[in-house]
Order: C-alpha cells, then sequence, then structure tokens
DNA sequence: ATACTTGTTGAAGCACGCTTTAAGTCAAGG
DNA sequence: CCTTGACTTAAAGCGTGCTTCAACAAGTAT
C-alpha cells in the first residue's frame, strides 16, 4: 500500500489552503486525484504531478499570469513543446501588459510625490489638476 | 432664469458616463443637484463644484487613490486645511503601497524575462521554479 | 457511544468601480 | 396622439482568485 497525502498535509506541504487546492483542481489547473471514501487521496506519480503543478503556478502568478494563462502554460501546447518554449510564447504576450503595469505605477508614485512638494491654497489653483495638464 | 446642464451634458462635457456620475453622487463624491421633474440639473455653484470635484477624482485615481480615499480627499479635513495639506497627509500615506506597486510589477517584468532566456527542458530543473529559488 | 477533526459538495461572498438591466416617467417633435 | 430619447430608481452583474458557508459524512480519540 502507498503511502498518500490527505488535501490538508498537501495543502500545508505546498504552502496553500485546501480551498486552493479545490479551487485549481475545479479549473483545471490541478488533476483530479483518486477519492478514498470520497475524499482526495493524493500519493504517487499524482502527489508528484500536483507538487510540480504547484510550483508552477507560485512562479506564473509572480510573473503576473492569470489562472487561465496558466492553465495554457502547463496544458495548451503539445505534449513535446519544452517549459522553456511555452514560457516563451505567453512571457513575449504578458510583457507589453506587465511593462505598461509598471508605467502606470511609476506614474502614480510620480504624481503623489510631485503633490508632496505642492503648495497650493485652492484646488482651482493646482497644476496637478487644472484641466489635464499633467498628461 | 439659469442655465443649467442635464446629466447626460455634464458626463460629456467631464468625459465620464452618466452612470459614473450616478455612483458618484450616491457614494458622497459628488453633491446631489437640484431635481426638475425627478432629473438632475446641474446649474451655478453645483455645476462648478462638481466640475471642480471631478478634476480632483481624475487626478486621485491617477495617483491610485481609491473612491473612498478620494472622499476623504474632499471631505475629510477641516474646511480651512488647504488642498496641498490634504493631499500630502492621504499621499503620505499611498506612497509605500504605490511603492510596493512598482517593486512587484518590476518583479514580474525581471522573471518574465529571466524566462525568456532560459533553455530548460524540463520544469523540474529551471531554476526559475525550483523550490522558492526564485525569492 | 460520542465528540472532535477533517474532509466533501455546491453556492454564495468579497473587494472595487463602475455598468447594465428592468421597469417606469417625462418633455419635445412629428 | 404617439413615438422617441433622455432620464429616474433599485438591484444585479462583471472580472479575478480564491474563501466561506451550509449541510453532511467519515475516521480517530476518549
Amino acid at each position: 500500500m502507498e503511502r498518500s497525502l490527505s488535501i490538508g498535509e498537501v495543502a500545508r506541504s505546498a504552502g496553500v489552503r485546501p480551498s486552493a487546492l479545490r479551487y485549481y483542481e475545479r479549473v483545471g489547473v490541478l488533476p483530479s486525484p483518486e477519492r478514498a471514501s470520497g475524499r482526495r487521496r493524493y500519493g504517487g506519480e499524482v502527489l508528484h504531478e500536483v507538487l510540480r503543478r504547484l510550483a508552477v503556478v507560485r512562479v506564473a502568478q509572480q510573473a503576473g499570469f492569470t489562472i487561465s494563462e496558466i492553465r495554457t502554460l502547463l496544458d495548451g501546447f503539445s505534449e513535446d513543446t519544452p517549459p522553456s518554449e511555452r514560457w516563451r510564447v505567453l512571457a513575449q504576450a504578458k510583457l507589453p501588459e506587465v511593462e505598461a503595469l509598471v508605467e502606470r505605477a511609476l506614474g502614480m508614485k510620480n504624481l503623489l510625490e510631485r503633490g508632496l512638494r505642492c503648495e497650493c491654497l485652492s484646488m482651482d489653483d493646482c497644476d496637478l489638476i487644472g484641466k489635464g495638464a499633467l498628461d
């Protein structure tokens, strides 16, 4: 008999909540493990696969990918496509988006700081506000 | 008789949708104008005030403030507090948040680019994924 | 036997800033 | 008179990634 882990054990060892594992399974990011009396049992190859996928999910999320993009990363290519190429395809599509996010964030920071140096006594006079002068 | 604008006219001149104006009014960012046969009429001082506030809303949103923070910016200070000080108080609280956003975004960009240069043939070997090696 | 823990499911909830829908009102134009 | 168009309200919907709830089942400890 093969030793297998419960959902709680997998969750703990992966640092996520059981509800997240169930969610990932539901949306097709994780495989559906066997049930013993209705309960998920993660063992052998499935356990390995689940942990491998969770590792990918973590990095991909850090990189800004959505769940649906992660699903593509994991299952949207022909099996012989190496991970490096899968990533390249998706990352190239994602980069402009993330670069735009960087720009937006820097713009916010800039605006906040300009405001810190502002001395305006009335909103109407403020050059930050003045009719779109801040583009 | 004072000429006054309908919600559609105000919306067009401010570059927002009527639904946004109603929403802002509901959440207390805009004053509630008089109604003529049930319809909002924006005229005189109210019109001026609405346009002034919409200008503030625009900048504040660009700076990353939420609606609730904008409400504070507009109405959360004693009346004699100048705009520059109101902004300073809120911007100082917001800055760390926005700086964290910048860092997250730069981290994403970095990760995406590192992945573009990756040559890994298997996910398991990839140093981007390898057991948290990418913190 | 009985309580406690951990699990199961489907459905609903949260944050956020609006937008959209449903059902109805009103004034002007043909 | 009747259609058209812009407006009114309250309530629900959207996108995203889970979490939480309700109601129930099963294995373990006392």
